[in-house]
DNA sequence: TTGTAAGCGTTATCAT
DNA sequence: ATGATAACGCTTACAA
């Protein structure tokens, strides 16, 4: 390992001082543009590179975020993790990113973690069983910013960013209320998350608002896994009166339950009406394409980090703005229409 | 915000000296077991955390992986990711992530940076247009191991972590030859990339093997994504002679085909029989499941960030394992499964 | 416009 | 088994 050159380095070799080679270098106002090029070359020509660790010791910021998220091999997160990259290599942050795997206790041990490499902000999208917010409170009382994102939960010192799950899940229900279904059956993740209790309500409240029954074995709590989808197909089909809607709080369970209505034998959307959550990819891969809820998740993941970072900048008082909410839009394809669409000519 | 504690505080409050708070702190054997304990619980009542800039910039090392990847947004990469992200996590290194989009460009500006980060040592999959590895010269010059995964190149500095791309596909086409087939189009990527140009030769030399003739027409480069699909299966039905199978170099567009051949009224895998690869979610979720190939993204992941650490703390030659070849699966399924498989009783 | 010098918190080397 | 001290490379008052 050959020696790295250092500020000295490069001073001594111009006759110059160490500081004013870090000015320089930062290109501080007060430095002549010509001494400014003189280093500049100077420190081109011998593969100079600044040191962070000397810099971040200094300055006492590390220019890192850390992003906590539930699971990393989820199209819907890539997507939001595509989008903070992007920013964050923007505006040369770095991004430091580990997973709870759904679990309170490794989102503790990563967030101990991001504490201890001190990163400069936190985003969060909280584990499916996470029922407080004790693990951030190092943060908290250090005034390292906080924010959460889809999954979220209310407190006062955290932004949220979020999309209006009560509205998503209201609208998604009506469409389907609107195609004629008269017994919706509802199938989601873990209520303890907005996401899911807030499409459930969403639900809930458009059946009321239409005059249907809220029948509560229509609910079905799940992990949203494929077999979730294969087993409420099951129930479904076992029921007295058989549901003609299906309202599915994501995609891929949502084409599972597809997939194995038509196993046995049921048409969609004639006899089910079947509407999911998300616009994965999947939606429009399966037979019939799955109606849904799009969801801006690259958009989620630059408009995080870019308010993460704003805030750092202090140019956005994080008060001002406790929870930004993100547009939806649903996406009504084959799986849930049952009037023909006109065809464009 | 609130000073930090540092080792000189717990060394004053204790009557010691800094060295000796700092080598209890590290484990170190030459310090009494009791002070040990008097030091960390006082470090513990302090809520003190070691401060890693004056570490790495004492000891020269980041304990920070940098990866570069196509892309974000894609269940395979997710998946390596989160086989990385487990290994690093418990050796206490960080990962510092970023996407070349496909460029060289970007992948080269991404080298960057993370030169300049000082990472330990970098985890890059190539983007489709890179056609050399001197963005990486850098880091060869100074030792800092570069690993390559998934889509390669060969050079001797690099341990390429890979699946056997050829044989991978000459198992699909010799499988697709066994269901009848004998007029068999491949649709697939870059053919810059080894993933690609190998599952290329491998589908050239099975229908070698099997005594059929390589219509250069049957080979179709795209981008691999869902329009790219439906567009080979126009250039399919409007062939003289119609293709009944089909190789396609990734599931998602895999995917599509098959959407596009059934709306064109083709039964599959009757009519043609598919073949897609990567076990993607989407496989089991398409109607007819899809035939693809497995391939462990996780253990690739794990694997690689496995090797990686081992080589910087000296455990492993880089030298002495060029080549990681993991195994993959040809998993049949619906998509190309003419005769039924037997039920099990 | 540039220089001087102190200090950021650790760890390595040499002493004791 | 512990202590004193000198780096590590950079930034920033303060001075010139």
């Amino acid at each position: 390992m050959e020696k790295e050159p250092t500020i000295y380095d490069i001073a001594k070799l111009l006759n110059l001082s160490a500081a004013t080679v870090s000015r320089a270098l930062n290109d501080h106002p007060g430095i002549s543009t010509q001494t400014k090029q003189l280093i500049n070359s100077k420190a081109l020509e011998l593969g100079y590179r600044s040191n962070t660790f000397a810099s971040n010791l200094r300055r006492k910021e590390t220019r890192t975020i850390g992003v906590i998220v539930p699971r990393l091999d989820s199209f819907f997160i890539a997507t939001v993790l595509a989008g903070m990259e992007k920013v964050a290599n923007e505006s040369n942050y770095n991004l430091i990113i580990s997973q709870s795997l759904e679990q309170l206790k490794k989102e503790m041990a990563n967030a101990k973690t991001m504490y201890n490499t001190r990163v400069d902000g936190l985003l969060v999208s909280l584990a499916s069983d996470t029922d407080n917010l004790n693990h951030f409170n190092t943060f908290f009382r250090k005034n390292i910013p906080v924010m959460l994102f889809d999954r979220v939960m209310e407190q006062k010192n955290c932004t949220n960013i979020v999309i209006d799950n009560f509205k998503a899940g209201y609208e998604a229900t009506t469409h389907l209320i609107g195609q004629g279904c008269r017994r919706i059956m509802h199938v989601t993740g873990n209520i303890k998350r907005n996401v899911y209790s807030d499409r459930l309500k969403g639900y809930r409240m458009a059946l009321l608002d239409h005059g249907l029954p809220a029948d509560e074995d229509l609910v079905k709590v799940t992990n949203l896994t494929r077999q979730d989808g294969l087993d409420a197909v099951e129930t479904l089909t076992q029921m007295t009166q058989v549901p003609d809607g299906l309202f599915v709080a994501s995609d891929l369970c949502a084409a599972s339950c597809v997939g194995g209505l038509i196993k046995k034998g049921f048409s969609i959307p004639q006899d089910v009406a079947v509407v999911g959550f998300n616009d994965d990819p999947v939606a429009q891969l399966v037979a019939p394409n799955l109606s849904t809820v799009r969801y801006p998740g690259q958009e989620m993941g630059e408009i995080a980090a870019q308010s993460l970072i704003n805030h750092l900048n202090g140019r956005l008082r994080i008060s001002s703005t406790n929870t930004i909410l993100l547009n939806h839009e649903l996406i009504v394809r084959e799986s849930s229409q049952r009037v023909p669409k006109l065809i464009k000519t």
